[in-house]
DNA sequence: CTGTATCCATGTGGATACTG
DNA sequence: CAGTATCCACATGGATACAG
């Protein structure tokens, strides 16, 4: 299959809607948070470290409304809230894994031309 | 391997940095279009549709320097410079892929999630 | 504890004009 | 043809205060 067998400007392009959801900073460290199991809020938060209330919660609702993160909030006082991955969620996992290991195995090579390319 | 081996808020985390790459809204449609072979500048930004002439120097720069992309300028009147592929760029291409492949195979579940959501 | 609302600094990217 | 330089509008995201 080729890389850009859609239209990348229609708003149906598949490709053009997963890399905005997983280009931004937050979305694949909270992914990869929960690839062990259930985390509340709080811990997520702490986990995340260097994330903002607002932008673990904008994160969290984007996950929550593309079927990726099951929400469960448990009517207590004080509250508690648990995400998890969904099925769907975890079919995510593969396709990120994949890319881990490309940066794994080759970023040093890239590092080594940003490297040349900066002395020059 | 687990998603965050890394510290994401280090320079050195190959992941960060090559989701910093991709994740933006050019990079990938550009690797996409030299994955069959060399282009010339005119020909990508004829064929990336709505790039700005900005933003397609912008991409090739940063696909040149992280040794992505190989830039070869012809001296010629008027000038020609042609962009393609490194071994390297070419080894991101399999990566991508799958990524593509999961977002055919799941965006319509996507898609209904975030209806179902919208709706309520 | 788990959020929401608001303000504001910063970065990103498009449009335009200009150059070798 | 293949860029560079500049201006500017807009989106992103952090900090802070507040609420259920």
């Amino acid at each position: 299959m080729a890389l850009l067998d859609y239209d990348p400007y229609a708003r149906d392009c598949p490709s053009r809607q997963l890399l905005d959801r997983i280009g931004d900073r937050w979305t694949v460290l909270v992914v990869g948070l929960l690839e062990d199991g259930p985390l509340r809020f709080s811990e997520l938060s702490r986990r995340v470290d260097g994330i903002s209330q607002k932008m673990l919660t904008q994160t969290l609702r984007a996950l929550e409304a593309d079927g990726l993160v099951l929400r469960t909030a448990f009517p207590e006082i004080p509250p508690r809230v648990e995400y998890e991955l969904t099925a769907l969620g975890r079919s995510l996992l593969d396709p990120l894994h994949v890319l881990v290991a490309w940066a794994t195995e080759n970023m040093g090579e890239v590092q080594a031309a940003r490297d040349r390319a900066t002395a020059a």
